[in-house]
DNA sequence: CAAACTGTATTAAAACGATTAGTACAGTTG
DNA sequence: CAACTGTACTAATCGTTTTAATACAGTTTG
């Protein structure tokens, strides 16, 4: 399930987006896979349903699940998902590269740190993974 | 002189600390420069003094200027600047190589996507710093 | 010295967003 | 029908940010 941190500046309901949003590229939730509904993912975090709920729907309103009414919530196309969030995650990386360029880093300063990092990465990579984990709900959107 | 974006959820005083930091590493502010008296500064943006001030504490707090009662506040040694910024950038960097690396991106793929951007920002550079010119107090602490 | 600047400190109120609480309605499922 | 689902709405609460209004101490300049 997810964790919330609390010594997060960032309102719970852009937490959820993140990870939950994570989870799919990540390919731990795949299309169609139901989400947890609304009050049972607040009661497993232990807050309001509203705040979910508010989750949900900026999650729907970027693409990356789609609700039925009656029937619950469910992970969108994966297409669609990959996009949305490599243009997402993209754009936080040119604003990164932005700011290290204004400072005086270097390009191949910032390509070695890249390559340091994806060596690094790869052998945290399994520990980071199982941390994130969501349990597994079964079933399909269209059962 | 600065310009406040409210679309921007951060807080007013957290963006004085990040636009005045960067005109430093910029070198559009240079060490022992003075900056705007506290009341000025909240003059020009049309705020209160006291969201100056604490933006004045934070960058002092990190190193960034100094100040001296009855005096004012100057822009601290370039030394402690740089390696302070290059830091937070640098951890700033690293958290979006994470995600890139997450969601699938090659190593390959960031390094092209860093010397584009280092190859198209350089003719946007001047209209940036432009854009950020703070205007020029002249002076210096020792005065 | 006096006036006009500086930084600094403090307390109270106001404003704003995030979250909670409670309730309600509509659709689905068994 | 009972128990789920998403959705909608209002009101209250809470924490942070910002404002407001002073006040005090040090510096600078006429």
């Amino acid at each position: 399930m997810i964790l919330l941190d609390y010594k997060d500046r960032r309102p719970i309901y852009e937490q959820i987006v993140e990870k939950l949003s994570d989870l799919m590229v990540r390919g731990v939730l795949t299309e169609n896979t139901p989400l947890p509904s609304v009050r049972s993912l607040a009661a497993d975090l232990s807050i309001n349903p509203n705040t979910v709920q508010r989750a949900y729907i900026e999650l729907e309103r970027q693409g990356y699940i789609y609700s039925l009414k009656g029937k619950g919530s469910f992970v969108a196309g994966m297409d669609h998902i990959t996009k949305q969030k490599q243009a997402d995650i993209l754009a936080a990386f040119g604003s990164a590269v932005e700011k290290a360029r204004a400072a005086g880093v270097t390009a191949d300063d910032l390509c070695s740190e890249v390559r340091r990092l994806y060596a690094a990465g790869n052998q945290a990579q399994k520990a980071v993974s199982d941390h994130l984990t969501i349990s597994n709900y079964g079933g399909n959107a269209d059962d």
